[in-house]
Parts: structure tokens; C-alpha cells; sequence
DNA sequence: ATGCCATAAGCGTTATGA
């Protein structure tokens, strides 16, 4: 998202373009007491948010419920010399399937101590998707966001321009490959096969229009959900134009 | 050789993003 305040109108114009029920959002860059529910309520949405500063900050917005809302997740590890859990984690109850909204830490570099941040909540991430199908393998949930994660080689334009960086390292790989040992399934890509296929263009050196971009946003359904995939898209219409995102929405249709 | 983009906080410059 990269600052809701600044393209709430954006979001409102997608919600009416898309018509989608849920809509999960990452990077609000706001505080709870600054979040522009209006644009929800409006539209019949109902929202939930989480925000504690001008970093991080997650949403969902629903028209089809939002029930028992839950911020972060179990064991969900924190940052910095308080060890301080971030706004990175809310799910929600969304018409019968439990819709988590989550932005992955980012790492900075290899050596940096966000790096280890980023892979111990990735494992905390795991590790309760792994609890959550082991009391039951017939729910329905989706992990919907930025995982900060390029899990194969054709989910960036150039693995060159990679060499040594964070977001495409065998450790980053195998955290995000844990998440689908553990039995969730990327919805989209079956219907949007690479290579070629990105949800993310930086906003520097004309990466949109030299579709020089990154696959880093995944929706990850349990079986029972993953099964009613019918089809799915990275909407680049939303990365066009004035005040764009530098990430594009990952849509899918549940109704099968 | 370097800056190039964009946001928030806040009014100069830093932190963050990926």
C-alpha cells in the first residue's frame, strides 16, 4: 500500500472498480486514531486496522463479516532493544474463512540483525499455521500480503541485480517454502504463470515500465479454501497513474 | 561518480522501503 492516508481515495475508486468482498492491505503508515475508515463504511464495508506509528500498519475490509478480530499472532517475535512487536499481523473472520492480513519484515540487508527478525517471524508465522491445521485440516484460511519473499528465480526480472540482497536468498526461500510444507497453497500462481508476473515495481529507475519488477505478494490458502481457487490476477491497473502504489493488488475469486 | 522515487514526521533531515 505504502501510506493509505495518501491514496485513500485510490482505494476507494479500487473497491468500487473491483467490487471485491475482502480486501486485505499492508503498509498503512498510520496510526489507529488517523486511519480513514470512512472510505470503508461508505462503501458497506466494515474494516479493522492496526496501527501504532508511521510504520507498518495492517487492514481488512469486508463486506461479507468481520468477526473476532485478532492482532498479531501467537509467539510472534518483536524488534529492536525492547523487542517490540510491530504492527505487522491482524486476522479476522471474513464469511467463513479466517483472513490474515500480514507485512513480513523486510530484512535491509543479509547482515542485519532484521534479517534474523524477518526469518524468526516467518517460523512463528509457520508455526502457527502448522498448530491451526493440526486442530483442523478442513478450516478455511487465507495468508494474504507482502512477504517480503521472491521464492523462485523467475519471481524477479533479473537475478543478477540480486546478487547478495535480501528477499531472494536460500534461507528467505526456505522460510516462505516452510509455509507450503505446512499445507498452504499460492492461489494465484496457477492462473498467472510466469515468468514475468510481478506484484511489486520499484518506484526508482522506471521499473514499471520496464516491467523490471518482484512477485512478493501472495494470498497462501489452506486446502479446503485453496480448492474453491477459480481464478486470480495481479491487477496492474493499480500500479498506473498518479499517486500509484509500488505494489499492485493480487486478486482471487473464491467461488468455487 | 552520482542521483534518480515516495512516504511520514515535522520544518531539517532522517528513517524506511525492497
Amino acid at each position: 500500500m505504502n501510506s493509505i492516508r495518501a491514496r485513500a481515495e485510490r482505494i476507494g475508486a479500487w473497491l468500487d472498480r473491483s467490487d471485491a468482498d475482502v480486501l486485505a492491505i499492508q503498509e498503512l503508515k498510520c496510526r489507529d486514531d488517523q486511519f480513514p475508515a470512512q472510505v470503508f463504511s461508505e462503501r458497506g464495508y466494515e474494516v479493522a486496522f492496526h496501527g501504532l506509528n508511521q510504520w507498518n500498519g495492517v487492514a481488512i475490509a469486508s463486506r461479507v463479516g468481520l468477526a473476532d478480530v485478532e492482532i498479531g499472532f501467537p509467539d510472534v517475535p518483536g524488534f529492536g532493544d525492547q523487542d517490540d512487536v510491530e504492527a505487522r499481523a491482524i486476522s479476522a473472520d471474513c464469511g467463513g474463512v479466517r483472513v490474515h492480513s500480514l507485512y513480513v519484515p523486510n530484512g535491509r540487508e543479509l547482515d542485519h540483525p532484521h534479517y534474523t527478525y524477518k526469518l524468526a517471524w516467518l517460523e512463528a508465522l509457520r508455526a502457527e499455521v502448522s498448530r491451526t491445521l493440526a486442530a483442523d485440516a478442513g478450516t478455511r484460511l487465507v495468508l494474504c500480503g507482502d512477504f517480503n519473499v521472491a521464492p523462485e528465480d523467475d519471481d524477479v526480472w533479473d537475478m543478477a541485480e540480486f546478487d547478495g540482497a535480501t528477499h531472494v536468498s536460500e534461507p528467505e526461500r526456505t522460510a516462505f517454502a516452510a509455509l507450503l510444507d505446512a499445507g498452504l497453497t499460492d492461489v494465484a500462481r496457477p492462473f498467472t504463470p510466469g515468468p514475468g508476473v510481478y506484484t511489486f515495481w520499484d518506484y526508482q529507475k522506471l521499473r514499471f515500465p520496464k516491467k523490471q519488477g518482484m512477485r512478493i505478494d501472495f494470498q497462501l490458502a489452506s486446502p479446503a479454501l485453496a480448492e474453491r481457487a477459480e481464478d486470480a490476477f495481479v491487477d496492474r491497473e493499480e500500479r498506473k497513474g498518479k499517486g500509484a502504489s509500488d505494489h499492485a493488488p493480487v486478486v482471487v475469486d473464491y467461488s468455487g
